[in-house]
DNA sequence: GCCGACCTTGCATGCGAATGCAAACTGCGC
DNA sequence: GCGCAGTTTGCATTCGCATGCAAGGTCGGC
């Protein structure tokens, strides 16, 4: 080691001088810091790694980037991780269900933790790196049963809340844009959405399958709008989805929002709060869930024993022009209107 | 090493079997590969890192995720590198310029390459990163004469044929959003728009800073409409400040676009498409851009002495319906509209 | 049956840093 | 002046894998 020599330490000496917290004289670790500055040199944090067991790199899988949510919570991620010493891998599995060889790949990396911001992913997946014994975190959203922690919106509250909000409207003949069948999410959204209307004595809403893709939301927008009983109000699952709808709505079938149709998307991204959109939407706080899903994997890794924790971050049914305002229940929060109905969900 | 226990090899015959092309008879690697997988073991990249002294990971540097385009870029490099056997360390710059803490920790994973994808990042930064011995690569912007390499799109000669497509649209008093002052794209489009304007005696363009932001460009847009010789057309840096003047124009100023307002953006990202926006743009196209990245990156790695590249993609001006349509000069190609004057730029 | 060419394999070493242990040093009280 | 506690320091080893080198094995040609 070349700074060794310079700085007229020992290999050891260097080290610790790059060490927090390690002991050594502030003599020495000055006369180390001003050899290592003129000779270029940092500390591997490879090597590092290789002698520590813990690589302080965080897997985050997400895979279509497309829609506003997970541009956003990658970029808070990012931050969030870095702040607290860790760095990002990303790692874009394929659409193709099983077995990524990707994932061989990340798991090869002996990353400390794993997140899994994608709603496409098997959940077997999951399990897989849990047993290679890595923490294994869910964002956005949750497998039952299984040992895996999560972190989620109130996706049941939320379903509940706007099959209650579009009731108030005064809708009845609803419709519900599904994203991925078999992701979580989507299912808790339903499931809240149709659970409430059942029980209020509505009728079924009509449901197709967008996929949380755009093109799949706007070809099932397309199905939905030519039926003669076409539905007054849609739940779209995400707001990528319910922009898809708004454009098919308004460009090919020359519907008014809300006049003719009313919309209600999910997450509040970005493009929510846009004039052309104005969407009411139930909201998953960006900031919340993801400092909530750094801390938790963080806590994961300093203790792997701890117990699963599903945590759910509480949102809020931001209400904009998208849908038809109800003649009461909407009250002012922090410079939004959001839904608080008087009479329990 | 466990594996080579059970397999009843040496350590050497297990590092053998999962490197590729490296010499070993068949049926041992398959003993290997049999022991290794009762025993869940693969292969510790860390390690092989250390010795190999190449990491296979590259740090792509990416701020501001709000704008379309990058996230788009984002998933299509991640999965480029992957496809090479490479993984992509994210990376999100502060707004801070100089001396990131965060590049340090970059640099300490001695990853292959850099990629600064992002406009924002001092070029002081990536001079140094070159002087550190890593390949680094620009992507939608450049530097001129410090030698990094860099993959752009035609900033230039986009701003040419926008000028020209909308002095063809019969506008004459013009408006220009800039992006962030001394990014290199932004200079570009902009030198191309008033060159052809001032060589075409057309009168000065009024000038807007936008920051490639939503909402700084918002707040351009206002400052811009409310004047008395509001411009009849604007170009904007890029798409995502596009919208955002789009929005302002229709929503907060009544305007149609395109009778009232001429808009065109740069980039052609999805919203573009959209037909709320319909945006016509100077598309860079995404594939080919990444394409050309990821191909760049490699080479530079494989070959550290060569010599500096600027690759410029090629795009086109995509016509759709925020802008007028000149009489004539649109042809179609690929399903789509775009500009392709008869005379020379 | 012998020799050389070629294919496989194991040995030993190195990559760059972390760290337990013991040695060296410092300062203090008596 | 001595002993002891506390602080610094260096030594030697370790992490998991790659790889040059030499040894062992196989096979074909003569």
């Amino acid at each position: 080691m070349d700074v060794a020599r310079l700085a007229g330490v020992s290999q050891s000496a260097v080290s610790r001088a790059f060490t927090p917290g390690a002991s050594i004289a502030a003599e020495t670790r000055s006369r180390v810091e001003d050899a290592a500055r003129s000779l270029g040199y940092r500390p591997n944090a490879i090597a590092r790694s290789l002698t520590t067991s813990r690589s302080r790199i965080i897997g985050v899988a997400a895979a279509y980037l497309q829609n506003h949510f997970y541009p956003e919570v990658l970029e808070a991620m990012s931050r969030g991780l870095q702040a607290r010493g860790y760095q990002l891998l990303l790692f874009t599995p394929d659409a193709g269900r099983h077995a990524d060889p990707q994932l061989e790949q990340v798991l090869a990396w002996r990353i400390d933790g794993l997140i899994l911001a994608s709603s496409t992913l098997s959940s077997a997946l999951a399990e897989q790196c849990r047993a290679a014994g890595i923490p294994v975190l869910l964002f956005n959203r949750t497998t039952r049963g299984t040992n895996v922690s999560s972190v989620t919106g109130e996706n049941l509250r939320g379903g509940r809340l706007i099959a209650q909000f579009l009731a108030a409207g005064g809708h009845r003949r609803m419709g519900f844009l599904a994203g991925i069948e078999n992701s979580s999410t989507s299912r808790d959204r339903e499931r809240g959405f149709f659970g409430w209307l059942a029980e209020n004595g509505f009728p079924k809403p009509l449901r197709e399958v967008g996929l949380y893709r755009f093109d799949a939301a706007a070809a099932a927008a397309r199905r939905l709008l030519a039926r003669t009983d076409r539905p007054e109000a849609i739940f779209c699952g995400n707001d990528h989805m319910a922009t898809a709808v708004a454009e098919v709505a308004r460009h090919e079938f020359g519907l008014r929002i809300p006049r003719d149709l009313s919309l209600v998307g999910f997450d509040d991204t970005a493009p929510a709060r846009w004039p052309s959109f104005s969407l009411t939407s139930f909201s998953q706080p960006l900031k919340p869930m993801v400092d909530a899903a750094v801390a938790l994997v963080c806590e994961m890794i300093e203790n792997p024993e701890a117990e699963t924790r599903h945590e759910v971050v509480r949102g809020e049914l931001v209400v904009r022009g998208s849908a038809r305002m109800p003649p009461e229940g909407c009250v002012s929060l922090e410079g939004q209107l959001v839904w608080r109905p008087v009479e329990p969900e």
